[in-house]
RNA sequence: GGGCCUGUAGCUCAGUUGGAAGAGCAGUGGACUUUUAAUCCAUUGGUCCAGGGUUCGAGUCCCUGCGGGCCUACCA
């Protein structure tokens, strides 16, 4: 069996007999390590000792240096490390300490002190266990580091990984900062279905679940965009919505099947207003969560500080493939094209698709620094507002940094009839093998029929926001629990 | 789906031509009253992923399966 755990429920077992609770349902606390270390470093140098001061502090044992007759333990808390000593001729039953195991969560009573080595220190005079841990914390030295129990056992990773922890307090720190910038300008949060009878707003595969109540099934939403559309008729003037969005694809170092989607919609802006906002967002919030606009990413150097770089879609192609569109301006003679490039497209691919092609094969890698795209092709953007003097192309961008698509938004269609023609595109490239395109849907059509005013609207997945703001070269480093296969018996 | 790599102690990893399964950390016992990857002495701990095969002999070679990772393809 197992041996170790066997001990420490031993020890607990020990800690019983002498009249205590291994898990107490509640604890002595005074200071936060940090606390603790942040009052000895305010002393003068030559100060050692605060006797007049006592303190409980608590926290998880991640260190242990036995010298015989004194103990030095290390307690990690939320705010970080507090190194306590225990002497034997100031702490009664100092055999005690030998029911303390890595790992364990305890209480110490005593006071701060500075060592000879100028260490903050809690001098103990009597501990309390608060937890009994059955395993050992990772490895101390070489940590854990294989990937897999990382991300399955995540809380082994955030015990052992510094960087770890770092990643993912960012990641909190910089999804509060973009809800206080979006709300400091007047944006509503709202909350819309994630179950849905026909998932839209994207091109993307959905999951499939059954509602046994009414004996029909849901889809998984892949976007948040017609549903926050409905607000901005209904009257929201500035909506936005941050949750999970699920696409039935393939998992990689930019893909994870669940992700975290913030879309913005403003009623009375166009692309250009969302470009604008969406350049002082991010950067404002790189410069507020760390201190810098300025990210080490797969070997570059990336700088999210305003202005981006705008470049048109068809431009961005003359200069990184040589390759003028107009030049191919059907699915015969570009995609004859694409072959003779040795560019890879599914048969089914209409013209719009093809150019994606191009695009994601030329262009897309060499995206280094934020840049907007714009100016899409129309037959990939069927939710997009046509642009004014080219019936080929609609007012949409989409932001790619680090070599990859981030971020999307278009001055959005309003005109009822122009998308429900859009929508009959769409049902045709399906019709013709792309299950990937846009569905009709008649409660949108309705909602548009009375009368969405001009809106300019956005869409960002915040995994791979954070894979530029943290360096984390994969997304499964910036979600705490990536889908995995499932583990057999 | 294709390619490459990988599975050895609780953790991190060695293991030579095929010849008695190892180290560090953790654990256990001991020494040490200012250490911080503490140090020192001793010591417990193994279904070498699983099943077959070759061989006098397999952690090592072969086959099959299972698990996992990376790259690639589809996809944001």
């Amino acid at each position: 069996m197992d041996e170790l755990a066997a001990q420490r429920i031993a020890k607990a077992e020990a800690l019983r007999a002498r009249g205590t609770d291994p898990y107490p349902p509640r604890v002595a606390r005074s200071h936060t390590a940090d606390a603790v270390n942040q009052i000895v470093e305010a002393w003068p140098p030559d100060r050692t000792e605060g006797a007049d001061l006592e303190v409980d502090v608590t926290g998880r044992v991640v260190g242990r240096r036995d010298q015989g007759k004194a103990t030095f333990l290390d307690l990690r808390d939320g705010s970080g490390r507090i190194q306590v000593l225990f002497r034997q001729n100031s702490l009664a039953d100092y055999d005690s300490l030998k029911l303390i195991d890595f790992g364990d969560f305890i209480g110490v009573h005593g006071s701060p002190i500075r060592t000879r080595t100028g260490q903050p220190t809690v001098a103990g005079t009597a501990w309390t266990m608060l937890t009994k841990a059955l395993h050992a914390p990772p490895e101390k030295y070489h940590g854990l580091a294989d990937a897999e129990i990382r991300q399955r056992r995540r809380y082994l990773d955030l015990m052992a990984n510094e960087e770890t922890r770092r990643v993912f307090t960012v990641r909190s720190k910089v999804v509060a900062a973009i809800r206080r910038f979006l709300d400091d300008r007047g944006f509503l949060e709202v909350e819309t279905p994630v179950l849905q009878e026909a998932a839209g707003g994207a091109a993307a595969r959905p999951f499939v679940t059954h509602f046994n109540a009414l004996g029909e099934d849901r889809f998984l939403r892949i976007s948040l965009e017609l549903h926050l559309k409905r607000l901005v008729v209904g009257g929201f003037d500035k909506v936005y919505e941050m949750g999970r969005i699920f696409r039935n694809e393939g998992l990689g170092a930019k893909y994870n099947p669940e992700f975290t989607m913030i879309e913005t919609y403003e009623a009375y802006a166009d692309y250009n207003d969302v470009a604008a906002m969406v350049e002082e967002m991010v950067s404002g919030v790189a410069e507020n969560v760390l201190g810098t606009t300025t990210f080490a990413f797969r070997g570059h150097e990336i700088s999210l500080a305003r202005p981006w770089r705008r470049v048109t879609f068809h431009d961005a192609l003359r200069e990184y493939g040589a390759l003028d569109l107009d030049a191919f301006p059907d699915v015969a003679t570009l995609g004859a094209e694409l072959r003779r490039r040795k560019v890879d497209f599914a048969p089914t691919a209409g013209y719009g698709k093809l150019c994606d092609e191009a695009m994601s094969a030329y262009v897309e890698p060499n995206l280094i620094q934020p840049t907007f795209l714009m100016d899409y092709p129309i037959e990939i953007s069927p939710l997009a507002k046509s642009k004014p003097g080219n019936p080929r192309l609609v007012e949409r961008w989409e932001i790619f940094m680090g070599g990859f698509e981030a971020g999307n938004a278009y001055t959005e269609l309003n005109d009822p009839v122009e998308q429900r023609v859009r929508f009959e595109e769409q049902l045709a490239l399906k019709a013709a093998g792309d299950d990937e395109a846009e569905l009709m849907d008649e409660d949108f059509l309705f909602a548009l029929e009375h009368g969405m005013p001009p809106t300019g609207g956005f869409g960002m997945g915040i995994d791979r926001l954070l894979m530029i703001l943290t360096g984390q070269p994969t997304i499964r480093e910036v979600i705490l629990f990536p889908q995995h296969k499932t583990v057999k018996e």
